[in-house]
DNA sequence: GTCGGTCCGTACGGTACCGTACGTAACCAT
DNA sequence: ATGGTTACGTACGGTACCGTACGGACCGAC
C-alpha cells in the first residue's frame, strides 16, 4: 500500500526522465510540464543554491545527487538531506518563499531536469496530481532531515558513513561513487581523518573497497547491517508515500 | 518587511487565542475557523502523537510548549523541534498524510487550541490565508529542524543548553521556565549529569537560577551570547516568514 | 620523467562527552 | 514527623572524537 494513488493507469514512465517524482506523473500532467523541463549537466562542487538567496531553479535529479547543507560560522558544514532520483532540490518553493533554507551543493555529478522557480510554483498550484506528488516528497523530505537530526546527535561516525554510503548508492543506482574522504567528512561534520578509519574499517571488513576519489559498495547487505537504523527508517517511509523502490 | 502580507486590515488578533497563527489570520477566517477550535489544557509529559501513528488532532499551543522528538531504538529520544504560540504540531496533516513523524510530547503544561485532524485538512484546503500561513510556518519548521541538524552535530551542550532555554523563553513568554535537567537532557540528547554541569555554568554566570524543576532566565541578553548562533538564525527566519516578534 | 596538487594513512595530545554510580537535598503523601 | 520519591551534585574511568600535523601515494599537466 502506498499514499499516491495511481488513478491515471496511463502513467507510463516516460523513458526521457529517470527522476521518480516526474516518471510517476499522470501521462497527461507530464507532458504538461516537459516543455518547461530542461535537461542539465551538474558538476560536482557546484552550488545550485544559497542559505537565504533567491532561488532561481528547481532540479529533479536523474543520475545526479545534491545535498542541502547547513553552513556554520565558518567553513563547517554539515548535510541536513540529500535529494537525487527519488526527489526534488527547492522544496521552500513549494510554499510561497522563493529563498532557499540551507546551501545546495552537487555532491555527485550528473543529471538533472531543471525548472524554473516561478514556472514550478505556478504549475504546482495549477496541477492537481504534481503538487500532491511534491507534497508527498515533502513528508519524505521531513521524516529525512527529522533522522538526521537525532542521526547526527546519537550514532557513531561509523554508522553514519554507512548509512550515507547507502543512501548515495540508492540515488545513483551504481555500486561506484566518485566521493573523496574529504567530501564525505564535511557532510558527516566529523573530520577527514575520522572518515579515513571509519571507511578503513568498513573495507577491512570487506563491505566496501576505495581508491582515491572512488568508492565501491561490495557487500551491500552487510554494509545496510553495519549502518545505524536511521537509513532503513527513512527509506521505509519513502516507500510508503511513494511507493518507489529505489536501487 | 515580512512574507505575510495581510491584506485584511480588519485582522485584529481575537483576544481569546493569543496562537500566533490564529492571531494573525482574517478575521473572517478566524470566525469560520473558531467553531472547530477547542480549547484544551495539555499536562506535561502527555503524549500528543506517536511515530507512525494515526494524527487526531492538530494543536495550537497558547502558553503551552510541545517537543516533537525522533525516538531512536530504545529509551533515546532527541527533540527535533519544538512548537510553541508561534507554531502548530501536526504538521504533516497539511501534506496529505495522517500519521505523525514524530513523537509528540508536552515539554510545559498550558493551554491548547485543538482541531480535529481531518477538519484541518479540510478547512486548509479551502481557505486560502490559513493555508498560506501554515505554509509559511513549515518553513520555519523546516528551517529549525534544519538548523538542529547542524547545531546536534556542531556545538557543545552548553551552547545548545543555552539556545534550549532561550526558545523554550520565547514560546511561552515568560522567564520561569518547569523543567527538570532530566527533562532537558532528553531534548538535548545528552545525559543528564551532562547538563546539570552546563546549567551549573550558566547559573554561576549568572545567567539562568534553578531550583528543582523550575529554570528561571535572570539575564536574557548573555544567556543569548552564550548560546550557539542557531537560536538568532530561526528566530529571525521566523521573524521574516511571519513578521511575529515573540518574547 | 618530474613536478605540483590532490588524496589518503597515521600519529599525538587534548577534550567533551559517555555509562554508571552514589550521595544529598527537596518535596509529597500519609 | 516520617518515609518514599524525585531531583540535583559529583565522581571516575572510558571512549570517540577533536585539532593539527606530517608523510607517502597517486595523478594529471607539461
Amino acid at each position: 500500500m502506498t499514499l499516491l494513488a495511481r488513478e491515471d493507469t496511463t502513467a507510463t514512465p516516460p523513458p526521457q526522465s529517470l527522476n521518480h517524482l516526474l516518471a510517476v506523473l499522470p501521462r497527461s500532467e507530464f507532458l504538461a510540464l516537459q516543455p518547461h523541463l530542461v535537461t542539465v549537466q551538474l558538476a560536482a562542487k557546484q552550488r545550485l543554491a544559497e542559505p537565504n538567496q533567491a532561488i532561481g531553479f528547481a532540479y529533479f535529479p536523474v543520475d545526479a545527487v545534491v545535498s542541502v547543507v547547513a553552513a556554520g560560522e565558518d567553513d563547517a558544514m554539515v548535510e541536513v538531506a540529500s535529494v537525487g532520483c527519488e526527489g526534488m532540490a527547492g522544496v521552500p518553493l513549494l510554499f510561497g518563499s522563493d529563498r532557499s533554507i540551507g546551501r545546495v551543493v552537487v555532491q555527485i555529478a550528473g543529471t538533472a531536469e531543471r525548472m524554473d522557480a516561478a514556472v514550478l510554483q505556478r504549475e504546482a498550484a495549477r496541477r492537481d496530481q504534481f503538487r500532491r506528488l511534491l507534497h508527498l516528497y515533502t513528508l519524505g523530505f521531513l521524516t529525512q532531515i527529522s533522522q538526521s537530526t537525532a542521526c547526527n546527535r546519537l550514532h557513531p561516525a561509523e554508522q553514519r558513513l554507512a548509512r550515507w554510503l547507502l543512501i548515495c548508492r540508492d540515488r545513483v543506482g551504481r555500486d561506484d561513487l566518485p566521493i573523496t574522504h574529504e567530501t564525505m567528512a564535511m557532510m558527516l561534520g566529523v573530520r577527514r581523518a575520522t572518515v579515513t578509519e571509519a571507511a578503513g574499517a568498513l573495507q577491512r571488513a570487506g563491505m566496501i573497497r576505495y581508491r582515491r576519489g572512488l568508492v565501491s559498495i561490495v557487500d551491500r547487505k552487510r554494509l545496510e547491517a553495519a549502518s545505524c537504523e536511521c537509513y532503513g527508517i527513512v527509506r521505509a517511509e519513502f516507500d510508503r508515500l511513494l511507493g518507489v523502490r529505489v536501487g
